[in-house]
RNA sequence: CGGCGUGUGGCUCAGCUUGGUAGAGCGCUACGUUCGGGACGUAGAGGCCGCAGGUUCAAAUCCUGUCACGCCGACCA
């Protein structure tokens, strides 16, 4: 009965994805809508996950020489148009204050859809010798652009991010350093969201507009579509040719710079949903929890529960987020409230269980119930919450493994996104022609060339000429 | 930006075809009984029907425009 309720509240993700992944963004007061499209309120549930993230992944930033700095939200249009590439790429969604107060700009200003041009004036300035360099620099903000169709997280017209922008002397460290950064990103989504991410490079189609070279981490999310996670981009010297931003080297000669720039969005969170999500709403691994624990006290107006259970809950608090749900909901509410939040764990307390001297334990991503002794309390829930965290990227591994694909010649392609979503695994000649054909007639883009190249045929999945990379196609958010 | 759909108490929606005193369920507030998977009783509060024009004696309802949200495409993190 009370599981009828439940499934009404949230659509079922096999019965429309789409519309499972609103509810679950609603149920779990993640995010409102404004009066402007595509602006949203992330709300303090949403917010606290979004600094969860922030922190540790600026730590992991620190561990490799990065350094926090912050620059306007305005980007001048001379300073925009530098770059040839950049500016087309981006002009198409960019948004623009024209007016001061009552009075026209003699230049109109852009909202930053991203701050690439700002960094290069910056190190413009900056960067005069060799001894100036490296130069790494990020800085957490928002930034906007001015997309048609928006959905939460996922793309909204403004949104959080972290950019980073670095300048190197020489094109190897640039090269280096875009790596390692892909690297800490496809790091921090494996250990800190579990999410398991396939690291590769973009095709030249799909790279960033300004770029060199851009790498990526592709995420697989639960109805099979990927998820661009973490870029990375080697700008090699043409930002610094086009801004001139040259130093003197050790011998006295002039050189232009070498940049990289990489982020990630609170699309991130997103991900997080659509791959450990289910239909009681969301999951969170124990890393970004904002709250861990909640203890539930079960008939808290008998004599001593609600002490108990606060007792509990400062314990816990020692070794994890606790919380305590003492509202005057019934338990049932509560549970599935909790559930609904993502709330990794729950613990029950109630008269039998003080007299017992233990309480139930309850994971929220797969159900299991634990009676646990009140003396094992706290090895318990960190034993608990370790083992979830490892288990849900062992979780969604198996689940990107199950849905990615090999195909070998068109036929099986085609077959393979007629009958199925996820990864499909196949040869490519390098040529774009063969991606705009695909993409035309089966919505497919090519996510990324992995690292870890197979070489699965000698010939292209599509054109049939001798095959230079083994590519990850699927169907992309 | 193209196609489709939706805007009515906090939420989900009915009412609109055929104009005539704004409805239901849930939620909310108070009190009481409950409490191990969304409890129940009693009493209450809450809406110029997205917005702007128009037609009409009279508009939630008809007409025009506009804004927003959702889904599907194209573009993008």
């Amino acid at each position: 009965m009370a599981e009828k309720k439940l499934v009404e509240a949230i659509t079922a993700m096999e019965e429309d994805f789409a519309q499972w992944y609103t509810d679950v963004v609603k149920k779990a007061e993640l995010l409102d809508y404004t009066s402007v499209k595509g602006c949203m309120v992330i709300r303090p549930a949403g917010y606290a996950i979004w600094e969860l993230i922030q922190k540790q992944m600026d730590e992991r930033f620190k561990e490799t020489g990065v350094q926090n700095v912050y620059l306007p939200m305005f980007i001048p249009e001379s300073l925009l148009n530098k770059e040839k590439d950049h500016v087309e790429g981006f002009a198409p969604e960019v948004a623009w204050v024209t007016h001061g107060g009552l009075q026209p700009l003699q230049e109109r200003l852009c909202v930053r859809p991203t701050s690439e041009t700002l960094f290069c004036d910056y190190y413009k300035n900056t960067v005069h010798s060799y001894r100036d360099l490296p130069q790494i620099c990020n800085q957490w903000c928002s930034v906007v652009r001015w997309e048609k169709e928006t959905r939460p997280f996922l793309r909204s017209r403004e949104f959080l991010w972290q950019e980073g922008h670095t300048a190197h002397a020489t094109a190897k460290e640039a090269e280096e350093r875009t790596l390692q950064m892909l690297n800490v990103y496809a790091d921090f989504c494996e250990q800190v969201l579990a999410i398991p991410v396939i690291k590769g490079r973009k095709t030249d189609k799909e790279k960033f507009a300004g770029a060199e070279s851009t790498y990526t981490i592709e995420a697989l999310m639960h109805d099979g579509k990927a998820l661009q996670s973490g870029t990375s981009h080697n700008f090699g010297d043409g930002f610094a040719k086009a801004f001139d931003i040259q130093y003197t080297d050790k011998n006295n000669k002039l050189q232009y710079v070498h940049q990289t720039s990489w982020g990630s969005t609170t699309r991130l969170i997103g991900a997080v949903i659509m791959v450990h999500g289910d239909n009681s709403g969301l999951c969170l691994p124990p890393k970004i929890a904002p709250v861990q624990v909640m203890v539930i006290p079960i008939q808290q107006k008998k004599e001593g529960v609600l002490s108990k259970a606060e007792e509990i809950c400062d314990r816990l608090k020692k070794v994890s987020r606790a919380g305590i749900d003492i509202t005057d909901k019934s338990p049932g509410w509560k549970f599935s409230e909790q559930e609904m939040r993502g709330i990794p764990l729950r613990v029950e307390i109630g008269p039998k269980d003080i007299e017992a001297g233990k309480c139930i334990i309850c994971r929220r991503d797969n159900r299991e119930k634990y009676e646990v002794s009140l003396e094992e309390l706290e090895n318990k829930v960190t034993e608990l919450l370790d083992r979830m965290q490892v288990e849900m990227l062992e979780r969604a591994r198996a689940h990107r493994d199950k849905h990615t694909y090999v195909a070998k010649n068109m036929d099986e392609f085609r077959r393979l996104f007629n009958e199925k979503t996820g990864f499909v695994k196949a040869m490519w000649c390098g040529d774009q022609a063969c991606e705009d054909a695909i993409k035309e007639e089966l919505a497919v883009t090519s996510r990324c060339m992995p690292f870890e190249q197979e070489n699965l045929s000698e010939v292209c999945v599509c054109c049939n000429k001798p095959a230079k990379k083994m590519v990850y196609w699927g169907k992309a958010y």
